[in-house]
DNA sequence: GCCAACGTTGGC
DNA sequence: GCCAACGTTGGC
């Protein structure tokens, strides 16, 4: 099981959209950067747990947690003509762009800030800190406990 | 809205 | 394959 932390703009979809989902289960799709489809693709599975990340808001930070409930699969928006973004190199037999499904399994009381994340020296190694415009990246088992402890 | 950082595109 | 130009992300 691994962990992970996912970004979104509440304004577009934030974690009170998907707690507003049936069975708080919404599918986690458009994401269109090699490097974030390559981790969706290829080591992204059912079980895994996700941190719901807040960007281009007012309150910047991590809002609460998910589970991953489906495997990755075809995004179905690189397939429709109508779709901003629709991709024309994109077929169902070779499929460029991934999602997976998510449940949210708790809302954090407060946002949790990137100002706090910053401050503590356990989690300068993290991606989020280390390396900008990544919308899936993965999180290490020592970060998430410390993530977890300091949304109390 | 600004702008730094970084990913993508395309000419050569 | 290099790299400049361009576009996007995302904090502030």
């Amino acid at each position: 099981m691994n962990y992970w932390l996912f970004k979104t703009e509440p304004d577009v979809f934030g974690i009170e959209d998907l707690a507003a989902c049936p069975q708080q289960t919404a599918r986690w799709d458009e994401i269109r950067n090699f490097q974030a489809r390559n981790y969706l693709r290829d080591r992204v599975r059912t079980g895994d747990r996700v941190l719901i990340y807040h960007s281009s808001c007012k309150d910047v930070g991590i809002a609460g947690i998910a589970e991953v409930v489906s495997d990755p699969y075809a995004d179905p928006s690189q397939f429709d003509p109508q779709h901003t973004l629709f991709d024309a190199r994109a077929t169902p037999g070779a499929p460029r762009w991934f999602c997976v499904d998510v449940r949210l399994l708790q809302r954090f009381a407060r946002v949790l800030p990137l100002k706090e994340l910053k401050r503590e020296p356990a989690l300068a190694e993290m991606v989020l800190l280390r390396q900008g415009r990544l919308s899936v990246q993965p999180v290490r088992p020592q970060e998430w406990e410390i993530l977890l402890s300091m949304a109390d």
